[in-house]
DNA sequence: CGCAATGTTGATAACAATCAAGCTCGGTGG
DNA sequence: CCACCGAGCTTGATTGTTATCAACATTGCG
């Protein structure tokens, strides 16, 4: 069956009733400080290669949790640079804003990853961080990591390779964007969901995208119309079983045959 | 005047006589350790923030230049990561092969700048990289890096910025490829290495290209046909002037605000 | 029930790719 | 020294993919 996904705690993953700043009641009630400790994430999360006595540490560092409500931003372009923030539920898109307003949205954020890591070398946001759906964050002032990451060998080799991670990934993209089909892109799109719900231990051939088909379509170079083109076509050559945002991956070895062996 | 840009000593530019494995003689010769405190991209390579001390420190680390000609590559996709490089002299393309033996090109290095960053994550190089001219570069152990951050706030800072910096201009990257028309991607493409020969203290307007149209419609995801196309263009415009890979910036700001304030 | 947001599908147009021919400049060999 | 050769570059003609414009369907919500 689909299924929802994404999530640590039983928000509703249908559309909150509102477009913005609306909590539903479930989770407006506070709530304690965070514990890497206990947390389901742990095993994909920023602190995940510390031993126990360290996270106790790396958690007297990110106590405090944010919630961000579908549609508000954690923070935007411009701002200063102070924290990092890990996905703890719900997901989040970066999109970049011109001057002429056209928006570009160059990544999406799912629970375990993190957001900020781009302004560290300026001390400023460059881009916006919205959150998909009702969410909640992990804030881990960057100061304070960096001066436990001098004590913690583990924890400065952790940063290293998720700041590594990042620039891997985002070259991934950019092999896409520049050498890809409207089609290869949006397989490519697709596989690298449904990994990441792997990871996160929810099925990977099932799952319910948190995204438009315009948000889709932006963050791949292509208009929304084309990505509803292409659904249409890999659900007609039974790549794919979609019913709204759920997508049922039937044939991944087609779509990685399609993608090319990049 | 059109000059010789990103070179540490002087390196003829003209082509080399060969295409591969064949060093002018008057790089040939021996070479004395590395001493970031002597050289001249100390005020833009990896080990800026430090001081005069921890500069000696970090001289101990890097004593090995490496020589790679013309055509070569400094390391191969799979290869085991075991270092960085900071390039000295010389330009590199960063490569990705698919099986197919499709390629593309992920970013351009010029020196003082790093290779190697997106293998810390796994441990394993993704890419290529080959020299664009005869090339040096400075041979920089990880774990013995690693192992001095944990010692020296500064560098372990200054480590991190130089990753963060990575993931900011892949972004920027991304925005371009997946959003920009042809004739912006170019305008980009040139007003950024524009900055990037400024930074390295040449002149900002006029510079000799490292890299063939090929290589540069390969990077932007176009043909070398519409690169040449659309230089052609920007020269009847009066943007530029060209004579084989010498450029010339003749209208800057037209060329920025033909990009459009991204 | 109707509205607004989202998604689907069709017709047409534009931009860049592809195919093709020729040019320029260096290097090489007769 | 000159002619040839090839890599790299330029330009033209044509094609094709994807964007754009447009109409309509679906869903959820007030």
């Amino acid at each position: 069956m689909l299924q929802s996904i994404g999530l640590t705690q039983p928000i509703p993953i249908r559309r909150a009733p509102s477009r913005e700043n609306r909590f539903p009641r479930l989770v407006a009630a506070s709530r304690p400080t965070a514990a890497c400790a206990s947390c389901c994430l742990q095993a994909v999360c920023l602190p995940c290669g510390l031993g126990s006595t360290d996270l106790d540490r790396f958690d007297e560092i990110a106590t405090q949790r944010r919630k961000v409500a579908r549609g508000a931003s954690l923070y935007r372009g411009g701002d200063a640079f102070d924290t990092l923030y890990a996905v703890r539920s719900g997901a989040f898109k970066s999109i970049g804003v011109s001057r002429h307003g056209d928006q570009k949205i160059t990544g999406f954020y799912y629970p375990g990853e993190i957001l900020g890591l781009d302004a560290i070398s300026s001390g400023r946001h460059g881009y916006n961080a919205v959150a998909l759906e009702d969410s909640e964050v992990c804030v881990i002032p960057f100061a304070q990591l960096e001066r436990m990451a001098l004590t913690v060998p583990a924890l400065q080799h952790q940063l290293f390779k998720v700041l590594s991670g990042d620039i891997s990934r985002d070259q991934g993209l950019m092999l896409l964007l520049g050498s890809m089909t409207a089609e290869q892109r949006l397989a490519a799109f697709l596989l690298s969901l449904s990994r990441r719900y792997q990871r996160l231990g929810f099925a990977a051939s099932s799952f319910v995208l948190r995204m438009t088909r315009e948000e889709i379509g932006n963050y791949l170079g292509l208009t929304l119309e084309t990505v509803s083109r292409l659904l249409s076509r890999f659900r007609r050559q039974g790549l794919i079983a979609t019913r709204q945002r759920e997508i049922d991956l039937k044939d991944v070895a087609g779509l990685m045959e399609m993608v090319g062996h990049w």
